[in-house]
Formats: structure tokens, C-alpha cells, sequence
DNA sequence: TGACACATGTAATCAGTTACATGATTGC
DNA sequence: GCAATCATGTAACTGATTACATGTGTCA
């Protein structure tokens, strides 16, 4: 139920083409909520026949050719009533606490290395949000507009640090578990 | 790919049927891969067609009737391998994030009230992984089995943790946004 | 015998991913 | 004309969700 109300907000703040939209997922946008292109094709088609998105009249609809899109009144309608509706968060789904709950019963054989690659992983997008957060919200300068992008670019920022955190103290206990492992034999 | 390792170590842990398998996974290993019992009969059929578990001989396989499944040395086998290899960790998706994002340009109505609601569930979760890591994990008396355990909780409580800390943030922030929103009269 | 909890399953649908197909534009 | 790039799209598949169907055991 997200994805078409990204699309929307991606819409609203500039009309664009699907390539343009998937290009924008990749950034900004996609930093919470991925997608790619072949996703937004589809989505757009389904948005313009609720009556929620229409084709800007400049843009020729061929084939290969360019077609932006634009909001549509009940577009933002429906966006607003998105914002003010209610959705419980997902339980969370994360494969690598996973595999370290595995790793409890069979062992931790090449554990520590993909943790490690996850760690490096999360620090490097750690680096890039806080760059974005430098450039894009000097200290004390945030507008009320702002206030509501850089909050969203902090809860990455967070969500990062946690990570990245997690990761090292997860390694830390990884590594005593390998150690224990050799010693008794179970490795 | 996550969904057959999570059963296996379930499995592994303790011989298991359908149910009472997705009725672990509505705690435990659920806390970080959550799955229906209509997945996990699923999976189950797969994982036996694949030779990686097998009925209990003791249990009447009949319909109606509890069915138990044990883990083959194949099955541990793959889990190992899944342990131990690449997979890249998925990018964020978080509908919530997502909302505050469309709030910057739809406005914050009915926001604050969802964002408290999403506040008071992370605090019970938070509250719930406390509770149980003092009960499983008294301090200073982890052995080495727990240990992993115990990073995969705190994981969780990592989690809980940050959420609590940044919907406290966005609230104020979406309080302040609302201010000027009804200054301007564009509420 | 009727209600209820336990237990296993099927079917339909939706969201997301991967691989591929096709047309238009530009530069050589 | 050909290759490279931009742009739009189709098809097949996998994973997850929702709703429903069916059988068994127990107990009032």
C-alpha cells in the first residue's frame, strides 16, 4: 500500500516521467522506500486509470517517448488521507539476526566476515547521510518545511547508527564464540 | 530465501508440527522473522519434497492429525551453508518514514496522533524484550551458547530503542510543523 | 449433539524481483 | 547504416497476505 503513495509525493514535489521517478528512487526517496523501474511503470499505469495521476498534455504518450505525470486533486487527496490514516508497523523481518539465531545451533563458520561486510556496508551509508545532513540542513538554518525532511533523514541516520553499532559488538561476540568453538572441537 | 532457514533452526532446536511451529514464531525466532501458519505448511511440504526434513515416524500423518517434523542431517547442512554466505542487506522500507515524507508536502494532519500510537507500541515491545532478557540473560552469567542469543535480543532492544528515541523526536517536530501550519492558515 | 478448540490445508490475490522485448534519439 | 543510450513496457516467477475449507478431539 506504499508504493503508489511514494510515487504520489514524488510527483507532487516535480511531475516527472517513470525513468525520472525511478532515477529519484535511487536517491532521496529510495533511502526509505526502494523500487524499481519495472514497479513504477506499473504503478503509474494503475494511478492514471484511478483518476489519481494524468499525463501532462505536452508530453507526446508513443512509445520510447518521454510521458510525465502529474497530480491530480484526488491524487493529493488520497495522499493526505494516507498521511492521517492508521497502519500498525511491521513486525520486523531481518535475515541476518536470523542467521545469527542459526548460527547459535549449527556454529558461526564465515560468520564473522559477512558481518564484517555488513558492518562496512552501514558505514558507508552512515557517511552519506551525514554528508546530505551537512549540506542539505546546516545547523540552526532548518525552515519549517525542513523540519519534516531532515527528522525523516535522521531516522536513517539512526537507523544506521544502530547498525553499525550492533555489528561491532556483534562481531565482538561472534569472534569469543569461534574461539570457544575451536577450543572444544566444534568448529 | 529467509523463510526455510528460519524453520530449519526452529526445527533444530526442537522437534516441531505446523502449529506449534508458527505458534514460536509468534514469539521467539518471530520476533525477528514473522510468518503465518499458512507460510510455514508451505515451507514444510517444500523443505520434505527437498529431503532437508522428514515426519517423526511416531506421528500419524493424517489429516486433522499433529504431524512432527525433524530436521535431516541435509537440512543442517544447508543451514550451515546459509550461515556462512553473502547477502547483501536490504534497503530500508519503512512506511512510516515514508508518511512524514508526504507530510512535508500534504501537511501533518492526523499525523501525531498515529506517530504516538507507533510511539506507545515501540515502548511495549521495548518494554517486552527487557523483560525477557532479564529473565534468560542475568548479567555476568552468559555461557557461551547465550551469548549469540543474547546479541540477536539486544538486537531487538537496539531497535525498540532507536524507534522510541526517534518518534519522541518527530513528535515535537510535527508538533512544531503543525504550529505553523495553523499560523499561516494553511492547516 | 452441538459448540469449541486444535490442527492441517487450499485458493486467490498482491507486492516485489528478474529477465527480456521494443521503440526513439544521437553520434559516428 | 550501426552502436550506444534513453525510455517504456511485458512476462514469468517468488514471497507474503487474506480468506476460506475441512477434519479431529473434548467436554458440557
Amino acid at each position: 500500500m506504499s508504493l503508489p503513495h511514494a510515487i504520489l509525493t514524488a510527483l507532487l514535489e516535480k511531475p516527472s516521467s517513470g525513468l525520472e521517478l525511478a532515477r529519484r528512487f535511487d536517491k532521496s526517496i529510495g533511502y526509505f522506500w526502494s523500487a524499481t523501474h519495472q514497479q513504477i511503470y506499473r504503478e503509474l499505469g494503475k494511478l492514471e486509470q484511478a483518476g489519481l495521476i494524468r499525463v501532462l498534455p505536452a508530453a507526446a504518450p508513443a512509445r520510447g517517448q518521454k510521458k510525465e505525470y502529474e497530480v491530480l486533486p484526488a491524487g493529493r487527496a488520497a495522499l493526505t488521507s494516507w498521511v492521517a490514516g492508521a497502519d500498525d508497523p511491521r513486525p520486523v523481518r531481518d535475515p541476518l539476526l536470523l542467521r545469527l539465531r542459526a548460527a547459535a545451533v549449527v556454529g558461526t563458520a564465515g560468520l564473522a566476515e559477512e558481518l564484517q561486510r555488513h558492518l562496512d556496508l552501514h558505514r558507508c551509508q552512515l557517511a552519506e547521510y551525514r554528508a546530505i545532513e551537512e549540506r542539505d540542513f546546516p545547523p540552526e538554518r532548518d525552515s519549517e518545511e525542513d523540519r519534516l525532511r531532515h527528522a525523516v533523514l535522521r531516522g536513517g541516520i539512526g537507523l544506521e547508527t544502530f547498525w553499525t553499532q550492533w555489528l561491532t559488538e556483534a562481531l565482538t561476540a561472534v569472534g569469543e564464540q569461534a574461539a570457544g568453538e575451536r577450543g572444544s572441537g566444534r568448529g
